[in-house]
DNA sequence: ACGCTCACG
DNA sequence: GACGTACGTGAGCGTA
């Protein structure tokens, strides 16, 4: 029956992958109407294969057909290049799940459907259409991938799926400028920032193919190139020949793949109604299903009309029920919730441990949800009650199941790619998986979706949401813990409390995340969410867990060399206060200073006071009255030293950590409104830098023996997106141009040529360069520079006038604030604005933070996307990225592979930006090695 | 718990 | 016209 493939056939080959990404993108994010699971592509992606079928008639029908999709992530490419599409973001979280779904649906229209591990769909596409040519058939390639279009001619031509035109040779001519047989020339030239193929920097398509018309083709071109007229040409394609070269390879398709199937396998096949209305129904497509039914003659499958997820979700429609949750003690308990786990597709999940610090504690237990009112809680290593010990027993509690062997059954659920696990900070939950050997994924965080959809309007915490978005308070955990030093950890709270408030927290993340989930879409942040957060919590994770290596032994010794400095300077001051007090002490310093002592300030002013009515003593007040006494300069330096001694050289020993020697900060995602991450316990962002003893802390930060620490931080990178957002030119032509871009600004407001800048009159230019990224005011820069107000004022004046398009970006970035709520980077995150509107002395500090929010907001999504790219391009290099510092990435690297990772991770943080966006100005990157964080920097 | 001070970008 | 201000963070300490 099968008929041989030959002359008179004609072979339909559709690039499933085009078809599921095209289908993602074109609709909003549909969910099953019963439970809330994606299907959006997958419902575009049925309805574009019922349109091909019902369009596949006449003089083009297909007598065979498959749909290819690409399967795996690494190829042979990759071993070539290990960039080859390192560019591309990574899948949506909740397209993931879908994939499989496209399979089931292709197979259900009874197609073949054919993927291989590690190879590109393009290549088993390439390696059929030969095949068929060969046999002396046609074939159509459904897409438009321009990739595809070197296989046109002979009998082969594409079809573009959503124009409906065919492409043929003269059609390739057109893309390309030369014919099929030339078209991967053209690409290696050409290069592709899609796939991130190198090809000839400066060299486009036009030029390629006009390149390769005149000399025939590439190898021609190349071993000729010294003919070339144009030096710039002729020069690049010299210099760039191995790179060419190897664009070219990855570029051409394998045509001569070994394949597990055979041309006849794919002959068109008529649907069985059965198979495809059963899938069609299953997914709760009620038009496709109708549509489908009507088309074969049979009876529709009665879809039943559930609640819609969100009024599930709705607190009235299921109220919040303590009681109801169950306690899963047993293999056989857990098995049913794993079934309908699967049933579901997705599972709310929450770990109970013995404490905050992912790095140390102990799981106590593990609550899952997959629909709201329904949640269970897996007590696993609660300990007993003792009733004669008030700390409890040291037995476990009864009623446990087996620790290893409910992470057992657990493990394959987390780890499956077609279950989402959600959750309310799930790098939290993640890091104690993973320290249990489990990989959370694919995962999705209602922390990160609120911050993505409301930054600016509230904090992310659980609590906030709950009563925000549910109604509902969460049961406090106080109570079951207790405060202080009578505090117990969550392993001994009774199994029976603990139930309560676990389970309780799944159910609300499930609920949240129900109705969370089709807002991203509403509120355009979907990318946002999906490029920038999501992807970013199993890099942080790693980040976190890695560690940076700190010497105790230095820190000790500068410990103790403080506290003698500090010694010695509290004696001096208390012999020049008159008595003893408390240096630490602002209320008593005041005191003194000002009351005792008589100190006026030197500006005649009366000593300012702080909302407590005690006197101000800050390092400015202070730096003014040196100049009238000894003492606030001892003060200083006081302070100094101890700022050094209790926050960084004890504090920080405390966070070392007894098993790896090494401290692990924990950043927080969804701390600052403007996207930049905020580093905690210990916070790792604001090491000392700026004084010289402060610097030396540093020096504790290390590499292991035989490896180093390089620093690459962005260059001036806030002032650059500035210049790009605000459209100056003539800071957009300093930047390009490499010149000192403080030295420009100070020559042009004071007509000073550079090669008589003097430092004094660069210092005031830099100020008023970061304050117009604060949001300028003329008191803040008078403040700053410690000039008269009027002169502040007249040094904004002037700026304004020579950059008048920053104060046009200023103007219309609070308009748009004013307008719309909320002010935008770049990469489309969105920085609400409530206080914008506002009246009185709010108002200022809203305009500043909008003012400011895109330009801080735009640095902090590029290192962002550098972060998320980064694990992929060093993974062949003896290196780890350690730490983050707002504008500056930490990595720890053997010795030997440090010039090669500045190399990789240089490039990737200088392109960072594309392909999403397209800086006027280009983003620039120092570099720094050495034994320590110190000599790195 | 809150304000002050100061460390960073 | 006065108000009170540079933007974004976290930690340690003193004070209430």
């Amino acid at each position: 029956m099968a008929q041989q493939f030959g002359k008179g056939c004609h072979l339909h080959l559709i690039d499933g992958s085009a078809f599921i990404f095209r289908a993602y993108h074109a609709l909003p994010p549909l969910t099953r109407k019963s439970d809330g699971l994606p299907v959006g592509a997958v419902s575009g992606f049925v309805n574009m294969l019922q349109r091909y079928i019902e369009g596949n008639t006449g003089p083009d029908a297909a007598t065979h057909v498959a749909v290819i999709f690409d399967k795996g992530s690494h190829t042979f490419r990759n071993d070539m290049y290990d960039q080859y599409k390192a560019n591309r973001e990574a899948m949506p979280e909740d397209l993931r799940p879908q994939m499989p779904l496209t399979r089931d649906a292709t197979r259900a229209f009874n197609i073949a459907c054919e993927e291989i591990e590690g190879f590109e769909a393009d290549d088993i596409i390439a390696t059929l259409a030969h095949q068929a040519r060969d046999a002396g058939g046609r074939v159509t390639i459904v897409s438009s991938d321009k990739d595809l279009m070197q296989l046109v001619g002979g009998g082969v031509e594409m079809l573009d799926p959503m124009k409906n035109k065919r492409i043929d040779n003269d059609g390739v001519r057109e893309k390309f400028g030369v014919g099929p047989e030339r078209v991967v020339d053209v690409q290696a030239l050409a290069g592709d920032s899609v796939d991130n193929v190198p090809g000839a920097p400066g060299i486009g398509i036009k030029t390629a193919a006009l390149l390769i018309n005149e000399y025939g083709d590439l190898e021609s071109l190349l071993d000729r190139a010294t003919e070339i007229k144009q030096p710039k040409r002729r020069l690049t394609l010299i210099d760039n020949r191995s790179q060419i070269e190897l664009s070219k390879k990855l570029v051409q398709l394998d045509c001569d793949m070994e394949l597990p199937f055979d041309l006849d396998s794919l002959e068109v096949r008529d649907p069985d109604p059965e198979t495809l209305l059963g899938f069609l129904a299953l997914m709760e497509f009620r038009t496709i299903v109708k549509r489908v039914a009507d088309k074969l003659g049979a009876e529709a499958p009665v879809i039943e009309t559930a609640p819609q997820a969100a009024e599930v979700a709705a607190p009235e429609a299921v109220p919040f029920d303590a009681d109801s949750y169950e306690c899963v003690s047993d293999e056989a308990a857990l098995q049913v919730w794993i079934d309908r786990i699967y049933e579901r597709g997705y599972v709310a999940v929450d770990t109970e441990t013995t404490g905050l610090n992912e790095m140390i504690v102990d799981l106590v237990g593990v609550s899952l949800c997959v629909e709201a009112g329904q949640a269970c809680y897996i007590p696993l290593a609660h300990k007993a009650a003792a009733s004669d010990d008030l700390f409890g027993s040291d037995d476990v509690a009864e009623g446990q199941m087996d620790f290893d062997r409910c992470l057992a059954m657990l493990k394959p659920v987390l780890e499956d790619t077609s279950i989402i696990k959600i959750g309310q900070n799930m790098k939290y939950d993640s890091k104690i998986f993973k320290r249990l050997d489990i990989t959370v994924a694919p995962i999705d965080d209602t922390m990160l979706m609120s911050y993505a959809m409301n930054a600016g309007v509230h904090n992310h915490g659980m609590d906030v949401l709950s009563d925000r978005y549910l109604g509902h308070t969460p049961i406090p955990i106080k109570p079951l813990l207790g405060t202080g030093k009578s505090a117990i950890t969550f392993d001994r709270v009774p199994v029976a409390d603990a139930v309560k408030y676990a389970a309780e927290d799944a159910d609300i993340t499930l609920r949240l995340w129900q109705q969370f989930k089709p807002q991203l879409h509403a509120k355009r942040v979907t990318t946002v969410y999906e490029t920038l957060e999501r992807p970013l919590v199993p890099v942080l994770a790693q980040m976190e867990m890695h560690g940076v290596k700190v010497d105790r032994d230095t820190l000790s010794r500068m410990s103790n060399a403080f506290a003698q400095k500090m010694a010695g300077l509290e004696h001096e001051i208390h012999e020049m206060a008159g008595r003893k007090f408390n240096v630490g002490s602002p209320k008593q310093l005041g005191e003194i200073m000002f009351d005792e002592m008589g100190l006026e300030m030197p500006d005649g002013k009366k000593p300012s006071k702080g909302k407590t009515g005690a006197y101000s003593t800050g390092a400015d007040v202070l730096e003014d009255l040196a100049t009238i006494h000894d003492l606030p300069r001892r003060i200083l330096d006081w302070r100094q030293l101890s700022k050094l001694k209790s926050t960084y050289t004890d504090a920080l020993q405390e966070h070392i950590n007894t098993d790896t020697g090494r401290v692990h900060t924990s950043y927080s995602i969804a701390g600052a409104n403007t996207g930049r991450l905020a580093s905690t316990d210990p916070n790792l962002q604001n090491i000392p830098v700026r004084s010289e003893e402060g610097r030396r802390i540093r020096e504790a930060f290390v590499a292991e023996p035989g490896k180093v620490l390089v620093s690459l931080d962005y260059s001036q990178i806030e002032l650059r997106i500035l210049a790009h957002v605000a459209g100056i030119d003539a800071l957009k032509q300093a930047f390009s141009d490499g010149v000192d871009i403080h030295a420009m600004t100070a020559s042009e407001m004071f007509d000073v040529p550079l090669d008589e800048m003097t430092p004094d009159i660069r210092r005031q230019a830099k100020a008023i360069n970061f304050g117009v990224i604060y949001g300028i005011s003329g008191f803040g820069l008078a403040r700053n520079l410690r000039i008269p107000r009027a002169e502040a004022q007249g040094f904004i004046d002037r700026y304004f006038e020579r950059f008048p398009g920053i104060r046009k970006y200023m103007d219309d970035t609070v308009a748009f604030a004013k307008d719309h709520g909320y002010v935008q980077t770049l990469f489309g995150r969105k920085i609400n604005t409530p206080e914008i509107n506002a009246k009185g002395p709010h108002a200022g500090f809203a305009k500043r933070a909008a003012i400011n929010a895109p330009i801080q907001g735009t640095a902090a999504d590029v290192i962002r996307r550098a972060m998320i790219r980064m694990p992929a391009a060093i993974s062949d290099l003896p290196a780890k990225m350690l730490l983050q510092v707002h504008d500056e990435l930490i990595f720890e690297v053997d010795e030997g592979s440090a010039d090669a990772l500045i190399d990789t991770a240089r490039d990737i943080m200088e392109n960072a930006s594309d392909p999403a966006v397209k800086l006027d100005v280009k983003l620039s990157v120092d570099a720094g090695q050495g034994a320590n964080w110190a000599e790195a920097h």
